[in-house]
DNA sequence: CTAATTTATTAAATCGATTGAATAGCGGTG
DNA sequence: CACCGCTATTCAATCGATTTAATAAATTAG
């Protein structure tokens, strides 16, 4: 039988207090576990919970926040929510808050920096314990680092290298990730590799690049210059596409060979496909494409593309946990240790990177 | 010159009082704008604000949420915001929220029954003062709607009908969707139309077929039942890949003619692209294909698929007015007006169609 | 047997705002 | 001139918890 209480009146602390026979004080410390509660009774303990449990209370979460001075939340920033290279990474976030008592609160800059700087206010009023910044496509520029760092929130970025700004960082292994592709198309014969790097302002485009100098060094591959080009650093999140399509063509109209082509990432290969495609050519037939972060569409397309994948939702997981840890041991005072989490990237072999007939 | 503060202090409401020389009343109700702010001396108001803005006031959310009972935050519970349906909402939602005071708490279900009440149960106990549901591929399965009901909670649904339920909806006209599509086949000049329609218990699913049935019906075109198939109704969202590529394949193999499909939505084209391939034939040269829902992905594959576009980012800003209306007009009271809004379908035309030779 | 310590509970202050009722001044009215 | 309604501001209560310091009883120590 439920109770028949007035419809609208919440039921307060005051009133497990009341019907429960304790005071205020012990039922809160016993509900919030407070560290006072290692004195209180079992017994007492009991009869509290039970009480509280057969009223339905629910603790008021502003008046705790505002008595406690903790909001039990911590700030999401992602660059562009629309980039499937995010969604992935929130989805590791979010599984690793589950289990806590955090609340993510999610803000969408979409790529733009007034935004940013806005949202990133607004989640300071609210209180956020923590940050966590998912970021993609250059982010780096002008002082927003300087922005984040003033507030002096601990805070977690994913997806860049910052480290040396004292604030923590989770990325992939580009260097790896470079070495791996290329590695790749080598193991499948080819040896005119064309190269659609990402722009040079990009750290991530620098070391992916550097992975495949490295392989080449190693192996004694000669990369032909006129097959390698650059992505301009545009901020569209489809830019990657268009200037791999553009790039492409290019490449393709120059009377230079090759026979594979390492794309900086999947929306690139997906571009060279399409000018593949323009001139009647196709991949893996005409030429091997391999990408790289493995977006949900690299499965999807026709053919799928080979590429290098980041373990997104691991890097989601290691950012949160990484800003846990700060949270728990201090309790607001501590920075996240500036060092840099570097996880490994791995191959996925689909269609369109094929033996060298 | 930065005021040498006491770091740690946060600048309060009283602050402002004593500095300005009112009292904490009138520069509250100045501050937040209060009815009673009518009365206030113009004079006033400017030294409060001014202060204020010198002291780089700003009001304790908890405080205020906790005194005026107003969280000032809207519940957003999607399905799974792996699907690239739901971020365009997401973006609709977000941008019409902006403007106004309401912070949106999202949560993801992802396709979890059990997830999705918990989200539900924790975003009550946040307090926030309404809802949008993004809903997809089934959601109206076992009384979920029923709970929601009883939550006595402004509610607004995107992307499913349940309008029966005294909630508002907001989705696309599926029924004009559906004749649109086979309208542009017939267009074309295909009158072999083969259809993989969605699973029979998806409301979405039966509006699209009856559009495509009026347009036939019109136009005294005869469907061959032997080439029109219905996907599983699987919970899995890129089930719908794995169904087109599936029934693709089947139509293919039966000796059934047909020159054209049309496809659930963009993941069952592409998966009947997929499935094309791999009988080493191809979108259009072989078999015209035109999806639904005009997802990102719709315009980076290869060819580019010619698709039924969904308003979504409108769809998102819609379901928001729609609460926003509500929220505004009664503070709480109120419920959503039962209708259904119907948003209009586009055609966007890519690579994935042609004229039948 | 008293003092100190530990266990168990509570009174009361507090977090930082909002808000309904109260206080005045002031011009107009019958 | 007493009363009313309007403008302008403030007092004090309140929202619902947490937390510090205090109280009291029980146990241990000296």
């Amino acid at each position: 039988m439920a109770a028949p209480k007035s419809k609208s009146t919440r039921v307060t602390l005051i009133d497990v207090a009341r019907k429960s026979g304790f005071s205020p004080s012990t039922v809160s410390i016993v509900l919030s576990e407070a560290p006072l509660s290692r004195y209180v009774a079992a017994k007492t303990k009991e009869r509290i919970r039970k009480t509280a449990q057969s009223l339905g209370y629910r603790p008021d979460v502003f008046a705790r926040s505002l008595r406690s001075r903790r909001s039990h939340t911590v700030g999401v920033l992602v660059f562009d929510i629309s980039d499937p290279f995010c969604v992935l990474i929130l989805r590791g976030i979010e599984k690793t808050l589950q289990s806590t008592s955090y609340l993510p609160i999610l803000m969408d800059a979409h790529h733009d920096r007034k935004q940013f700087e806005g949202y990133l206010e607004l989640l300071m009023e609210r209180r956020v314990e923590g940050l966590i910044v998912v970021a993609n496509w250059l982010f780096d520029e002008g002082g927003l680092l300087e922005a984040l760092k003033n507030k002096h929130m601990p805070t977690v970025v994913v997806g860049r290298d910052v480290s040396e700004k004292h604030i923590g960082s989770v990325i992939v292994d580009n260097e790896a990730g470079g070495y791996i592709a290329i590695k790749h198309l080598y193991e499948l014969g080819h040896r005119r590799i064309a190269v659609i790097r990402g722009p040079r302002m990009l750290s991530d485009s620098n070391r992916r690049w550097s992975g495949i100098q490295r392989f080449a060094a190693e192996q004694g591959l000669q990369l032909d210059e006129r097959v390698v080009r650059e992505l301009p650093g545009a901020i569209d999140p489809f830019s990657g596409f268009e200037g791999g399509a553009q790039l492409t063509e290019e490449l393709l109209q120059s009377r230079s060979k090759f026979t594979a082509l390492v794309a900086f990432d999947d929306l690139t290969a997906l571009g060279a496909i399409r000018a593949l495609a323009r001139e009647d050519r196709s991949a893996p037939r005409d030429c091997s494409i391999i990408g790289f972060d493995d977006v949900p569409l690299a499965a999807l397309s026709t053919p799928g593309i080979t590429t290098i994948r980041q373990p997104m939702e691991q890097m989601g997981s290691a950012a949160t946990n990484r800003l846990l840890e700060v949270l728990r041991e201090s309790s607001g005072s501590g920075q996240v240790s500036t060092d840099l989490e570097l996880l490994p990237p791995s191959l996925v072999l689909r269609d369109s990177t094929s033996r060298l007939a």
